[in-house]
DNA sequence: CGTACGATCTGCT
DNA sequence: GCAGATCGTACGA
């Protein structure tokens, strides 16, 4: 058994007091862990993007838009949003920060580590390749994420992040602007894409 | 109520 | 490189 300070679980507190860019960038390394109909499936997140709140132009929350849809990004950091793009992708993003302040880490690849059989079945392919899991469609279906896990707890059980232990050279990040964002105007230059592929522990 | 469009992926050319 | 898929959301009439 092992003891509560080893449990590999990110707490509550990591996704709070953080904006998106400083989350984007510590969720690099870390574990995305999904358990759907009982079945585990994970991977090492290597690609995120910062969805900065109401002054961000790329944001669904931009101008404090306050509808149905946005609503999960104004909670309590700590959560899933997930909606639906292009009416075929769900994607997942982690919300962070205070209650009423809609930030967002758009969590857009990962290298796959549990339930490989399963992700392969989900993807409709028959090998694991560099790019399976990489772009946010993907990296949703392979963890079968979908519209249902839109507001749940990330310290629950259905989908959770974990630390352990692997961390990117910092120097190794590769920083960029967003994808599929042209409408942004200026923000669509904001260096607020994030990836890493080599990790130390 | 109508309509335009999107934080994308795939397959075909 | 490009078109098509596909539907919920947002917003204006």
């Amino acid at each position: 058994m092992k003891n509560i300070t080893s449990m590999p679980l990110l707490p509550l507190e990591f996704y709070l007091q953080k904006d998106a860019v400083a989350l984007s960038e510590q969720l690099l390394g870390k574990v995305l862990c999904t358990k759907i109909n009982g079945t585990l499936t994970s991977g090492i997140i290597c690609e995120t993007e910062a969805y900065a709140g109401i002054e961000d132009k790329a944001s669904h929350a931009y101008g404090d838009r306050r509808t149905a849809r946005t609503e999960t990004m104004y909670q309590e950091g700590g959560i899933s949003y997930v909606y639906l793009c292009y009416g075929i992708h769900h994607l997942f993003n982690v919300v962070c920060n205070l209650k009423d302040i809609p930030h967002a880490v758009l969590i857009r690849g990962i290298l796959p580590l549990q339930g490989v059989r399963t992700i392969l079945e989900r993807r409709g392919k028959r090998i694991l390749n560099t790019q399976s899991c990489i772009g946010p469609g993907k990296m949703s279906q392979a963890l079968g994420i979908s519209i249902e896990l839109n507001g749940v707890s990330l310290t629950g059980n259905k989908v959770w992040i974990e630390d352990l232990g692997l961390t990117p050279e910092p120097e190794q990040i590769i920083v960029s602007k967003r994808i599929g964002i042209d409408y942004a105007e200026e923000d669509a230059n904001l260096p607020y894409r994030f990836e890493a592929f080599n990790f130390s522990s």
